[in-house]
RNA sequence: GGGUAGGUUCCCGAGUGGCCAAAGGGAGCAGACUGUAAAUCUGCCGUCGCAGACUUCGGUGGUUCGAAUCCACCCCUGCCCA
């Protein structure tokens, strides 16, 4: 049987870990309890965030027990601004929320069977920071961290020349601490994590090491980039959230229909459950047949994310799109009243209001150079008026560029 | 607390009285070429029913016909000293 770490190994995902004998052994003698923290800062995850559950659920499927953390405590303390009693409260209440909201996420990539030895647990750093007392905390915990150490940390040393607060420098102590806890209440010996953690992560091991004088480990993976370095997952609205409020299906579908030829391979292997056989056959496309590998990535991960249903809604959106009739079945559509229509019923507003454009200024200029179109066709007059027979039937639709599209549909 | 350098549009960064909606780069969007890719080239890139007009250069107030630019006070950040 394979080693865990061999199945991340092989997938790419490891950027660092700490013993990695030590570590594999561990591996073998065993159920490992490791754990992930995720700062509930929105109330979705991003796609920076699925890296490492990906790497959760890779693991549990092996056997092992996940514990996902909600920063409910460091969340409270990374915001500055709103010192009064009543914007706690309310802050206390979005953090929840959101932990809420992150649950639900998680629970479709890991198992919360709670009769099963290996299920998934989710615990929030808010149940023991928020009333930590500072001087026993200090003397429990800050005498064993060496000042002096912490500085010489990467992650330190380049803000040393931006500028660093104490409450930022104070980071490392908390994240440490949660360690410490999850391995006196739950046997959690391990902490994996995005490579960016990794001094906090060292730091949090160590604790342990040092404290209960007990094995503990720390284990981060690489970070979603492109090839030539850049952060993945940016789109021209922000962050790719896993939540179809935030950003569509169709939206994220196209989003890894559209990868660099370069990382294809990199990212079957990293988001999708295809076995490796496949991965590296699909990688191994080239010219415009890696396209076949870009259809299934995007179809295998809208999937993962937002389910089987809403995956081929997407993928058979595209293909209409793509294929040039325009006919989509599940276009982004808006429903317009004859009302509206009176007040309004310039294209080029329609067209911003829904989102197509920023604003209108941008919609004018769009369709001077050509990349405004009404099906096919291409719209050269900005002042085209809309009226409502257009939008009979199946509607109006309308499309900026090659990619973004839209239905009007009159109610 | 003292000294000093700064805070400019999404980001970096030029601009030190009118020629400034503000150079240049990056990001982004559109067009051409392609494979719904990359690279390249071209255009756009504060807002507005695009005529002109309106709002922007840390904040507030002032000087001036006119301020991103000068003055005062305040807030924030870096560096040095304590």
């Amino acid at each position: 049987m394979k080693n865990a770490l061999d199945i991340l190994r092989e997938r790419g995902f490891i950027a660092q870990t700490t013993f990695e004998d030590e570590l594999n052994k561990t591996f073998e003698n065993g159920m490992v309890t490791f754990y992930t923290g995720f700062d509930p800062t929105a109330d979705s995850l991003h796609i920076g965030h699925y890296i490492p559950i990906m790497a959760m659920a890779h693991l549990q499927r092996a056997g092992h027990k996940p514990i996902a953390l909600m920063g409910g405590g460091t969340a409270m303390i990374g915001d500055p601004s709103g010192k009064t009693d009543m914007r706690k409260m309310m802050t206390v209440e979005t953090i929840d929320d959101n932990v809420a909201h992150i649950k639900k996420q998680m629970e479709r990539f890991l198992d919360f069977d709670e009769t099963k030895p290996n299920s998934a647990i989710i615990v929030n750093n808010g149940d023991w920071l928020r009333n930590l007392n500072y001087i026993s905390f200090l003397r429990d915990v800050g005498a064993l961290f060496s000042v002096n150490r912490m500085l010489t940390a990467e992650c330190y040393r380049q803000r040393l020349e931006k500028g660093l607060t104490f409450l930022e420098f104070n980071y490392m102590l908390m994240q440490s601490y949660d360690f410490l806890q999850l391995f006196e209440k739950y046997g959690c010996c391990l902490q994996t994590g995005g490579d960016d953690q990794w001094s906090n992560m060292l730091s949090g091991a160590d604790l342990i090491r040092r404290k209960l004088e007990k094995p503990a480990f720390a284990l981060t993976f690489k970070l979603l980039l492109t090839h030539d370095g850049r952060k993945m997952g940016k789109t021209e609205k922000g962050a790719l959230w896993l939540d179809p409020a935030k950003t569509s299906p169709y939206d994220f579908y196209q989003y890894w229909r559209n990868v660099d030829d370069a990382d294809v391979e990199k990212c079957l292997s990293l988001l999708t459950f295809l076995p490796m056989e496949e991965v590296k056959r699909l990688g191994s496309y080239r010219d415009s047949r890696i396209n076949e590998a870009k259809v299934t990535l995007a179809y295998e991960v809208t999937k993962l994310i937002h389910g089987e249903e809403e995956a081929n809604k997407a993928k058979a959106a595209a293909e209409a799109l793509f294929s040039g009739s325009g006919a989509a079945g599940s276009t982004p559509t808006t429903e317009v009243t004859e009302e509206e229509l009176a007040s309004e019923n310039r294209l080029l507003a329609w067209a911003s209001k829904v989102g197509l454009f920023k604003s209108n200024g941008e919609a004018r200029k769009a369709i001077q150079q050509g990349g405004l179109y009404i099906g096919n066709d291409k719209v050269t007059d900005e002042d085209f008026r809309i009226n409502s027979d257009m939008l009979k039937g199946d509607g109006l639709l309308i499309r900026r560029g090659k990619k973004a599209y839209h239905r009007l549909i009159l109610k």
